[in-house]
DNA sequence: CGAAAATTTGACATGACTCAACTGGAGTGG
DNA sequence: CCACTCCAGTTGAGTCATGTCAAATTTTCG
């Protein structure tokens, strides 16, 4: 446990560094646990109870529609956070499911204690707003591409962006998060071998 | 001032209220502006200065493309914020640019004063972490309709969820709001309409 | 009122989807 | 080690959603 909470703290020191107060309150609430490849963190009409931090491994949230298509919402992989923030924050049945693509290895912390930590320490507080803030801005170049680029484009994008996570994931997955078929996926990367 | 600082702090009421030394301090650091139609609060290639809060009017946020097309990241209106975060946090020159679409009052809040309100009042930074999410899950919503739903189901979610700012734009922002052309829209209307 | 902008309409072009069939690994069990 | 299945990926034909361009019409605002 020791060495993964430290994995934790060195993450928090490209924010504002945590103190020895805060470690030691944010140790007592932090579980730890391991993902099966395929196992779900959150199943769709569960409420959300966690954040949950990668330590390793890779994750993907989705949403399923009436027809049962699945839409790939997010990914985290190393040192990213995930959860239906929406559920959590609100506490109500998540639309979304959340699912490992690879066997993971993750630390979580419940609503209530994240809550508490919030409340008790300006500098959690402070470093989740700066972490939420980035992670906006990243969905709004995601929203900024689909609403002006080809799919050619975001997928060039996607693999520029996230190089290591596009050599880890199944192109259907790629797909799914670009709101493409895999069809046409497999078109797009025909047509770009072929240059 | 006095009426518009108490529209601020009200605003602040749904969230954590401010106390009479935050209120104090945040006064001291609040800049008034009226803002004419068409005029612009942050033009593409300038490094965004001021985080805006809407006491009255509308504003688009716009990326412009290599082609010159203009597309709409966001709106903002009464009781809301805007500037272009990434070009704020790293002091970078913009990509955005920000517009009046009707003529407007706001407050403004410098890049300096803002960090400094941040780091000494911990219910400043813990408002804004709640705000920053809730706009982060609006824009992870979008996100969700845009990779999974068709133009026609993103123009009536739109009108469902921004009634109000759906009467006060004109179609051609809504349109490249939603990522299609005007003609597009307009056969959209058409097509609803007709039932 | 008059100019400029927004909206509509139609013909045609293209991006992206559907469905179905085929290919080629990656297990699994004999 | 082979035969089998299973799933991801590919390919192609036909279709539907959306874009382009141009022209006509209506609305808005100065």
């Amino acid at each position: 446990m020791n060495s993964v909470l430290e994995k934790l703290f060195a993450y928090f020191d490209d924010y504002l560094p945590l103190g020895e107060k805060e470690k030691e309150d944010l140790s007592k609430r932090v579980t730890e646990r391991k993902i099966k490849r395929r196992q779900f963190l959150l199943q769709e009409g569960d409420t959300c109870k966690y954040y949950s931090f990668v330590l390793e491994g890779c994750f993907r949230m989705y949403y399923t529609d009436e027809k049962g298509k699945e839409h790939n919402i997010q990914f985290a992989s190393e040192d990213e956070w995930i959860s239906d923030i929406g559920s959590l924050h609100n506490q109500v049945p998540s639309r979304m499911s959340i699912e490992a693509i690879e066997s993971s290895h993750i630390l979580q912390i419940a609503r209530e204690d994240l809550w508490y930590l919030y409340t008790k320490h300006h500098v959690i507080d402070h470093n989740f707003r700066v972490i939420i803030e980035d992670k906006f801005i990243e969905m709004q170049n995601r929203v900024l591409q689909n609403i002006s680029s080809t799919a050619y484009d975001r997928y060039a994008s996607f693999l520029e962006q996230y190089p290591q996570l596009s050599n880890r994931l199944p192109n259907t997955q790629i797909a799914s998060y670009l709101g493409i078929t895999p069809e046409f996926l497999s078109k797009i990367r025909a047509e770009k071998a072929s240059l």
